[in-house]
DNA sequence: ATGGCGTACACCGTACGA
């Protein structure tokens, strides 16, 4: 089984790109982040044909997420961090079949920041205290849990090109990386780090100043994953194949493979 | 040098991203 997560920054765009990378990594649950989409411009026919169930959680022009998967989900899809209203379409949870069990797979569109101590800052930190809560509810009732997406927060100065320039800025600032630490503390792994990584793996670069060609990147897109699933997980790669292709999304997408059907 | 590039909406510029 694989399961992978991509920042599109905009699904319109990036239709026929996303089409063409799905054979290529055969991901059998696909999360999606800034599809920048109403749910009825969700390219439900491309992506049935495609051989997928579609799910998406949209608003016009910003934010946006979607999950596709190869069997269909089960129950109702949660669109919302529980006790935390918010109009921004940022959240995608799903539970699909998985060997017999319950898997439950969270698609993530965290909050950028902007800037440290900005409004959107500290939305950005309340809205992760608020995903720490849920998702410790959803670690007890699911054993078998994956909580993917677009973190912004590069965890560790291995996570930035230049760490030394990105020092306490926003994606790496000190609560940043204490909400992120706050989360692998509930009991979810980073699944990158379960392994050997290349030095300079990042899963996002800036369109200007050639930062891709000259891997000028950073690691904010991120695939954490329960224990039971940890010990299942047998590789983990970002794909930047498609970020070097003509009119890339700026992110890279990552990639999970796990033990099993 | 707070630029640079890309997307969306809509207007010929502004908001936003990371």
């Amino acid at each position: 089984m694989r399961i992978a997560t991509w920042n599109v920054n905009s699904l319109r765009v990036r239709l026929d790109q996303l089409l063409a990378w799905l054979p290529t990594q055969q991901p059998d649950i696909v999360g999606l982040q800034e599809t920048k989409l109403i749910d009825a411009q969700s390219p439900v026919a491309a992506i049935s044909a495609a051989g997928y169930y579609p799910l998406h959680a949209g608003q016009k022009t910003y934010n946006g997420v979607a999950l596709y998967s190869r069997q269909p989900p089960e129950g109702e899809p949660v669109m919302e961090i529980p006790g935390f209203p918010d109009p921004q379409r940022r959240v995608l949870a799903a539970t699909y079949p998985y060997a017999g069990e319950a898997l439950r797979v969270i698609n993530l569109y965290v909050p950028n920041g902007q800037t440290v101590g900005s409004d959107k800052y500290l939305y950005k930190l309340a809205w992760l205290a608020g995903l720490t809560d849920w998702l410790r509810e959803e670690l007890a009732r699911y054993p078998q849990l994956v909580v993917m997406g677009d973190f912004n927060i590069a965890p560790e100065a291995r996570d930035l090109h230049d760490p030394a320039a990105w020092e306490g800025s926003v994606l790496c600032s000190a609560p940043e990386r204490a909400a992120f630490q706050g989360l692998l503390a509930l009991g979810l792994q980073d699944s990158f780090r379960l392994f050997d990584q290349p030095a300079g793996s990042y899963s996002w670069w800036d369109y200007r100043m050639g930062a891709f060609r000259r891997n000028h990147g950073v690691r904010i897109d991120h695939i954490l994953v329960s224990a039971p699933l940890a010990n299942r997980c047998t590789q983990v790669v970002i794909d930047r194949t498609p970020r070097g292709e003509p009119r890339p999304s700026d992110h890279a997408p990552v990639v999970a493979e796990f033990d099993g059907p």
